[in-house]
DNA sequence: TTTCTTTCTTAACCTAGTTCAAGGATTCGG
DNA sequence: CCGAATCCTTGAACTAGGTTAAGAAAGAAA
């Protein structure tokens, strides 16, 4: 076996949509440095400049804001096979806004921006590849925000539960209920009245 | 003067992220259909496919929703010198969730997908482009969602006059409300609060 | 002008979701 | 295996924001 098993994923996942060959593949890894987190470690601190996109092979992490008064909102997760970075701080080169921090004991790869725009002119293929993951983004964000302004508490747990049925395994429910934007106490409530369990 | 004078707006739009030589402005232009829209009128609906996009020279637009229950919830505004389309629909093509409608009398250049995409043939840069437009919104997109999660319904208030003054001289209070995600009825009461008139 | 519609506000009442405080259940590090 | 976090749940008291209903002000249409 020529590639480490880990480069797998992240191939079959470019390969989703656009088409590389061999050496465009070899030039893809030789920019993508792996990288193991424990769970609980930080990847990206509220305030620094992000500088990595991150892509999981495995594990799972959370992006998250912390308010003016301590609280913590989850803004995204990322399990394996998905890409995770503060995208406003990526893109800007600002201090960001976002912490990202493994939930679970976790592999990555990670792609620095200066990488990325040299891959860009090595393999201009890749330039489709990222718009389109943004798209991606913008579009599931752009669902998130109008489910949060028409649903309420209880129908959005239940949305999130049949689209992320794998982030219910890996995530603690309270960083559910913050990213669902509400206490973990109301989630609790939410459940039992689920259940059956009155009242 | 060669150029009607509405193209000038949007080419100094696109000169913010990329250089254009005069013939690639000519290919750009050709593309490019211009539309007036009366107030009230409508310009993309609910469950019809997106096929092109909007970029406003004159006047105003919003993008919302209708829920279940016949809820209208505001998604996005544009004004002059903005772009507006129901992303989800313009990328995917399938049947929009978003309604487009006219604030006022505005007039808008539309460019459609498929033409967009004879742009990029064309002329590559405009991949660039609308790269970057899609960050942006991506950017944008995800500073609403935290401030919808982590401020009060006075403080987005007060947010959104302060970044968007030119919204709040265009668009009807409830409108805003509804951006904001809160009742009019509320909102009126903020402003009351606001204004330090008692209770 | 007059009428009709849209927009904004008020006030009284209501409720979805929060806060606080506490206890029990798991899980984790050592 | 033990102690300490972390996680989940409960319940009671509270509040930010919603609902309903009504009227005033200001445009637009005619």
């Amino acid at each position: 076996m020529r590639q480490p098993k880990n480069t797998d994923l992240i191939l079959s996942n470019v390969a989703r949509h656009i088409r590389l060959d061999d050496e465009e593949e070899r030039i893809f890894i030789s920019f993508l440095h792996p990288k193991t987190l424990k769970r609980k470690e930080v990847q990206l601190k509220q305030g620094d400049v992000c500088t990595h996109s991150a892509f999981i092979i495995d594990g799972a992490l959370k992006g998250y804001t912390v308010d003016k008064e301590g609280g913590e909102h989850v803004i995204n997760f990322a399990v394996s096979d998905w890409w995770i970075a503060d995208m406003y701080s990526l893109i800007s080169q600002k201090p960001g806004i976002l912490t990202i921090e493994a939930l679970a004991d976790s592999e990555v790869l990670l792609l620095a921006k200066d990488d990325q725009q040299l891959l860009f002119e090595k393999v201009p293929k890749f330039e489709r590849f990222f718009r389109i993951l943004i798209e991606n983004s913008l579009v599931a964000n752009q669902q998130r925000l109008i489910n949060n302004l028409t649903l309420s508490a209880e129908e959005r747990y239940q949305h999130f539960m049949t689209k992320y049925p794998f982030i219910m395994e890996c995530a603690p429910l309270h960083s559910i209920a913050s990213y669902l934007g509400m206490t973990p106490e109301f989630l609790s409530k939410i459940r039992r009245r689920m259940a059956g369990r009155l009242p």
